[in-house]
DNA sequence: CTAGTATTGTGAAGGTTTTCACAAGCTGTG
DNA sequence: CACAGCTTGTGAAAACCTTCACAATACTAG
């Protein structure tokens, strides 16, 4: 073992919450590097990513230990450090299911290419849209769903189908080898072990603003 | 005091978690009430929203006291009440800030009138986009905002704008009298007291999701 | 080389959320 | 009416997460 940063403790269990926040230092991280400083305490980082310079320690301690004593942490040092542990030393190859508003927003936007999502492939099963072109890519019929995945190795759906179908849609998916979902209807969807599903759901967001509202008043 | 339901014991804190807990109950108890289903145990209930029932009966027990001791809950009677606890009973007026993929996906969804979500107004600050009608709005210049969030007596505002402007237009917001922001921008808002913010981003559900999978090789 | 300053990494304390387990209470039956 | 069967509502216990506080340590200046 080297004197330099050490590898995770054990594998404890990492709750959700840390991980997103992990996300958001990342975030935090790069915008400090586009702005050209290179070191950066906890101090700083939390400040940044609206939490407490001692949670960002803890956040981090549970992956190893990333920072000089007395002088605080390398943003790129440390951004790397996320990044692998968030997964995002590879890219990652996605299908979009889905070509309707959701879908066509998901696919225009940047933010996902720039973080190694790539868009592989785009599923419908609406015939009028089969075949048309988006970007470089085509728009598939649903039903071709489980050789495409293999053939393009694909390891993430986002399903951006209607409520009514998007637990068939996951059934597909799963027997396909997907790995990871990023869930736009608004339904808990059944999935084997091994597979992993992230929601999204507006009106829970909104909801949640609203008993706020409410209870402010 | 009759002797129906009891309300609230006093104003705890609720966390956010069990709030959106409740927003799936609602949602369950909206299917099951579509299915003509009359009544429902805390069990099925816990068990078509993902949870457990002691959690579903311990949520419901911050609020009050919803069901029958031997029979558990009518259907309609609890939905009732979740949506007068998540301060659904009045519709919200919404501005819908960003005329965008983002902001058309959400224009044309559904889920959101259905659930009282009115959005009275559309903003973009592109020249080329205004003037333009989306549905029986108008997509309004940017700039009107203060004065229309005054009119239209708008409550909650919808930022689906680019990062760099996003910021800006939060703070014209909050000078507006808005009071709930759901922000779809990859930025922590700074905002003032008494206005709730709560932010979606995808990308932190997608970076959750290869956390997820790089930890299960 | 030593003293001084700054900031990390981390056990322990404190706080919050979830789970457990059971008394209380409702309804149907005999 | 009394009893049996079932499910709620809720204190108490357990699990989990955040904050505190300080020893460890890296670096700089003298």
């Amino acid at each position: 073992m080297t004197r330099g940063r050490r590898q995770a403790p054990v594998s404890k269990k990492i709750s959700e919450s840390a991980v997103r926040r992990l996300s958001l230092y990342l975030r935090t991280l790069e915008e400090l590097d586009r702005a050209g400083q290179e070191m950066v305490s906890s101090e700083q980082l939390a400040a940044k990513s609206a939490t407490t310079a001692a949670q960002v320690r803890k956040d981090l301690s549970l992956f190893g230990s990333f920072g000089k004593r007395g002088f605080g942490y390398t943003v790129e040092e440390l951004g790397r450090a996320l990044r692998d542990i968030l997964g995002l030393t590879q890219p990652w190859r996605v299908a979009l299911i889905g070509a309707g508003r959701i879908g066509s927003a998901l696919f225009e936007y940047r933010g996902l290419t720039h973080r190694g999502f790539q868009i592989v492939a785009v599923f419908d099963c609406d015939p009028s849209k089969i075949g048309r072109k988006w970007g470089d890519s085509m728009i598939r019929d649903v039903a071709e769903l489980e050789r495409v995945v293999g053939d393009l190795d694909i390891q993430i759906a986002i399903l951006a189908v209607p409520v009514e179908a998007v637990q068939g849609v996951m059934d597909q998916a799963s027997r396909a080898g997907v790995r990871g979902v990023l869930n736009f209807a608004p339904r808990r969807l059944k999935v084997p072990a091994g597979v992993t599903v992230k929601d999204v759901n507006l009106v829970i967001e909104l909801e949640s603003l609203t008993f706020a509202l409410s209870q402010g008043v």
